[in-house]
DNA sequence: CTGGGGATGGGGCCC
DNA sequence: TGGGCCCCATCCCCA
């Protein structure tokens, strides 16, 4: 072995079918060939350092970049389509140029494709990734998203039951605990601290694409290319769909996490489990702060629609295809990425992304605003109907469907009374209710209660490194 | 098994 | 820039 090694080293071996051609295991044939393709990418990259037979001038933001159109047509589908437009002239050097990333980045892409390495860091992964994006490699993203998830652990859209029954350690491990597997990674390795993986959480934080994700990124993608589904031209801004295919999940898994995260979201938690959420919690809005702090320098980009004569400045995500136009929207976009939820509910405890979620959700499960009957759907006045209190539910009943029930034994309201009940629901400290608990806050002092029923809910955003 | 409806989440866009 | 509203899609429970 050894020796076939040297030979390799010394590209001393007969070809293959040549006379006296080595009659090796074949075991042996695959190590050749690795440490072939190996020796050769090196020969490669060395005749780029010495700009040897470089053939492709690449701008990025006014420094050049010289390299082999044949790997770059081998390794990117930008490029792969930029250069198969020109196919038939291989004597001129093809010229590319880039604004949309920094000389930096492409850097690392380039090494990345004439070393097999990719130098990513917490600085850098999401403009390594965004510029990936935009060149089509697919590895590269998928290297990324790893780096990333193995960093950020933060999908709040995970099993919430697996979620609240993390022990403290779980969040006390650190990098020593990465179970990542190198191979999926690459040479990519959590590089610091601050990047630390959870073994004890599902490798599945992955953003949730719901089928009219897909099916709003193939509209996408008709629109703007409709001569290709696969590829863009480069003038395209949207790139094509992968991102997508690779993060969605399976409808069954989507289902079993609703309902394992309904579940959940009422499971009564030990103090080191609340612990563990806090902690879990924090690291989730530090790490998606850090995400954030990141977003002027990585997304702001132009995209030229096909269709749109007058160019138009959007923000594209760099987890998934979608784009926005503002800012802002992407922010609040990247929550269903990052898993960010700053907005608990203080009733039952369960956090929405968005604080008109969170109001919404209030108003219809805490508040009974809802001025219609639960059994029979008709709608009920003060004088019709009654709220009835299920735990920390309410909803209203008219009085008909109320005595056919028999719900004259559960805690009610009168109607005027109904928007006044959250005012003691700061009482409730992520605990499920039940029994005196459930009561206690019904019983409400007036001197607590808001004018205005929307002021009953205490709008608490969280810093989650502070609950 | 299926359809209806409630709850939830996400995008666009106005203020 | 954030808040808020509207709209729509999806999930899930229940009859």
């Amino acid at each position: 072995m050894a020796m076939v090694t040297e030979m390799v080293a010394n590209r001393a071996y007969p070809a293959p079918g040549e006379p006296g051609q080595l009659q090796v295991p074949r075991w042996y044939h695959t190590d050749i060939t690795a440490d072939h393709q190996g020796y050769l990418l090196k020969q490669l990259d060395e005749q780029r350092r010495q700009e040897l037979f470089c053939d492709c001038n690449v701008l990025v933001e006014g420094r050049l970049f010289k390299a082999h159109r044949n790997v770059l047509f081998g390794s990117s589908g930008y490029f792969r389509m930029l250069l198969s437009h020109g196919a038939d002239d291989n004597t001129e050097p093809v010229n590319a140029s880039f604004e949309v990333f920094s000389p930096d980045t492409f850097t690392v892409i380039l090494d990345f494709i004439y070393s097999g390495k990719l130098d990513l860091s917490s600085h850098n992964v999401i403009e390594v990734m965004s510029a990936a994006s935009y060149l089509q490699m697919n590895n590269v993203i998928s290297y990324c998203k790893d780096f990333i998830k193995s960093s950020l652990e933060i999908s709040a859209k995970e099993d919430d039951v697996r979620y609240l029954s993390l022990s403290e350690n779980s969040y006390t491990q650190g990098v020593g605990d990465d179970n990542a597997d190198p191979e999926a990674a690459g040479s990519v390795s959590p590089p610091s601290a601050l990047w630390t993986h959870d073994s004890s959480r599902p490798q599945s934080s992955r953003y949730l694409a719901k089928d009219s994700d897909l099916k709003a990124a193939v509209l996408k993608q008709e629109l703007i290319s409709p001569q290709s589904s696969q590829q863009h031209s480069p003038e395209v801004e949207v790139l094509p769909d992968v991102e997508h295919l690779q993060f969605a999940q399976p409808l069954t898994e989507r289902r079993r996490r609703g309902a394992a995260k309904r579940k959940g979201y009422c499971t009564r938690s030990s103090t080191h489990e609340a612990l563990a959420i806090q902690e879990a919690q924090s690291q989730t809005a530090q790490k998606a702060n850090e995400l954030y702090a990141t977003l002027p320098t990585i997304v702001g980009v132009v995209g030229l629609f096909n269709k749109d004569p007058n160019p138009s400045m959007r923000f594209k995500c760099p987890f998934c295809t979608h784009t926005v136009k503002r800012k802002a929207d992407l922010k609040r976009h990247l929550r269903c990425h990052t898993g960010e939820r700053p907005y608990p509910c203080q009733a039952c405890n369960k956090r929405f992304t968005r604080l008109e979620h969170l109001r919404s959700h209030f108003e219809t499960i805490h508040q009974a605003r809802k001025l219609v009957c639960r059994k029979c759907k008709r709608r009920v006045t003060e004088l019709s109907g009654q709220v009835v209190c299920d735990g920390s539910r309410s909803y209203r009943m008219c009085t008909e469907c109320i005595q056919e029930t028999g719900c004259e034994n559960l805690p009610m309201e009168g109607l005027e009374e109904a928007s006044e009940e959250p005012a003691l629901l700061l009482g409730v400290d992520g605990e499920e209710e039940d029994g005196e608990a459930q009561r206690s806050w019904l019983v409400t002092d007036d001197d607590d209660l808001a004018e205005d029923s929307g002021a009953d809910l205490i709008i608490q955003e969280v810093d989650d490194s502070d609950e």
